[in-house]
DNA sequence: CTTCGTGGTTGTCACGTTTCAATCAAGGGC
DNA sequence: GCCCTTGATTGAAACGTGACAACCACGAAG
């Protein structure tokens, strides 16, 4: 009369380990053997502790089993653009290996603020986290020393590091840059514009390094390659060097663009539309990440394609051996990039 | 001679409060009143526990936190789809309430699978997580019951569901429909391609109902709206429903096409061009969401806009009014969409 | 009958923190 | 000089789980 046990159940908080230990008339430790070694237990005891469990909803508790085992079952991506796309698809690949590993990946973004990046890494260090992957603002920060220095496990993806103190999966920039280019010389051209980011950036200097290898080796100067450098890396950026281009005289002006990155690449294929240039007739372009748009876009992109997805499972897979193998070695592995030809440098028949 | 103490800090692990109180001779009791109630301690001691915490480079150690105060301080947003960009952005909106409250905020792609939805239901329920944010694969889902039921406070995010059980945020997608379609009906056009995802979607079913309405006002029977659903909602699917809308006899083929998302009005404005159909003059389309892209694209596209950032800002703030206030009332918050005019649906001047 | 082994179960401690009642020292009022 | 107040500091308990040693009952071997 004073209310069944089924209402209880809903206003009860939290049934624990010994509530499911009281209801099933076992101890504590039996509960706990059910739950973790399951074979040490009898048939009988094991149904009926299974019973308890079910009936009362009991979950489990990380925050004791964490604090017990001394580190989380929780891996973290601190990725630098949660809005492109490739970050993404490496994301995926990480969480391939945190599904095998019984591990769950949660995602954090810096959005490329090196402020925002801090204030996660902090977080996670006090979390515990099980390993820490990320493509950080800036691969020489010390913040990332702080975290390896207090035990955590850093790798670093699509990113290096001088030295050999961290695990990394990068791709060969210089060689991304290098068949971009070549691919654009075969095609005939030869006076190419090099379109995106920052020299101070790593990844834009390597495949600039790589474009100008391309050149060489087809017996040009790189005074054939011009610069059009940008702040950012976003379409907008793209669009307005398209403007800058266009506005160059036509004796000097490129033939060919190549672009850090998919985005850009998109911005000035648009700025092609609207200033009435045609790809790739007037000018050819390719883009870089070949991300899913790419292939999308009203003049389908010529791209140099990463293996994002073996990116981010490789990083996963490292992660994961540094943690288990206490004589683990760093090791930093490269992958090579891809051309995907499509309309946007070839003509179509 | 030995090895100094410098050296030794780089193998001793995990430095607990309680190291830091024998560095700082005091007691465990003053350590954690440092951390959590400065101004109950002398300024004198206070100094001499905050230069040993440097010391020896003491992290609070969170599970434990967790452990004592029954939750975490760490709020989950399970979204959709991680590849959209409307959805990266509602959670910058989040993480701008989070980083006030001082809770972490850490993003889970569902990539709308309901299975991994539920195994990350599932993991956020063992973290006890402060609470959960979440566009769910299924609104009506029982995988939420559960959660809710063992106290952990739930909003639904640019989703809505019968009753009042829970906190939700979403967008009229009714409206959303009338504007588009009154936009193109003002543009003159009659006959209306209503191109997107599966009716069975609560949303897509809302939007096109708005549409209907927006004819009904006009004087047109729902015989003006002719249906081209597809299977998802992405740029390829937008692309064939191109085909399909390109192969029906003129007398009858619409002259606009309201698109339930960007990706799929992208995908159906890249088509337009391969069968040189002129935008807007031979088609005129009407995406929605307005992501970044939509103004970027070769023709920038007319949309109709969510407050994204704002969803999830309000979100968020429900959400920590749920944890904080006990006698809570749930609300579903419901924002007006806006139509922005781009030339895909205006002949430029 | 005793001893030993074995599978099953139990009780207790430890993890690192927070909280709170208890203690202590110092200073002010009588 | 004594008591009381106030503010600073301390010590112990608790959070929920996992690990491990101890324990028990039962049957087999000697």
């Amino acid at each position: 009369m004073e209310g069944s046990n089924e209402v209880e159940v809903s206003t009860t908080r939290a049934a624990g380990i010994k509530d499911v230990a009281a209801a099933a008339g076992v101890s504590l430790g039996t509960v706990s053997n059910v739950l973790n070694r399951p074979d040490r237990v009898s048939p009988n005891t094991r149904s009926r502790v299974e019973a308890a469990i079910a009936e009362l909803g009991f979950v489990r508790n990380e925050s004791a089993r964490q604090l017990r085992a001394g580190r989380s079952r929780v891996l973290a991506y601190v990725m630098l653009d949660g809005r492109n796309p490739f970050f993404t698809d490496v994301a995926a690949g990480m969480e391939e290996v945190a599904a095998k590993e019984e591990l769950s990946l949660f995602l954090c973004n810096s959005a490329n603020l090196a402020e925002r990046e801090s204030a996660y890494l902090s977080q996670l260090q006090q979390q515990r986290v099980h390993g820490v992957l990320i493509t950080p603002v800036d691969p020489d920060s010390p913040a990332l020393d702080e975290l390896t220095r207090r035990g955590t496990p850093v790798v670093l993806v699509d990113r290096k590091r001088q030295g050999d103190n961290y695990c990394s999966v990068a791709v060969d920039d210089v060689r991304g840059g290098e068949i971009a280019v070549r691919h654009l010389i075969e095609q005939g051209h030869e006076r190419i514009a090099f379109v995106g980011g920052r020299l101070r950036l790593g990844q834009v200097r390597d495949r600039r390094e790589g474009a100008l290898r391309a050149l060489r080796e087809a017996g040009f100067g790189p005074d054939h390659l011009t610069d059009l450098s940008t702040s950012q890396q976003t379409v907008e950026d793209g669009s307005n060097a398209g403007q800058r281009l266009a506005g160059l005289p036509s004796a000097i002006r490129p033939t060919a663009a190549f672009c850090t990155n998919d985005l850009v690449a998109l911005g000035l294929l648009r700025s092609c539309a609207t200033l009435r240039m045609r790809v790739p007739e007037d000018l050819a372009i390719v883009g870089y990440d070949d991300i899913e748009f790419a292939a999308a876009a009203t003049v389908p992109l010529t791209s140099v394609r990463q293996p994002r997805h073996r990116l981010g499972r490789t990083a996963g897979e490292l992660l994961i051996q540094e943690t288990s193998d206490p004589e683990h070695v760093h090791q930093q592995v490269t992958y090579l990039p891809e051309l995907v030809v499509r309309a946007s440098t070839v003509r179509a028949p």
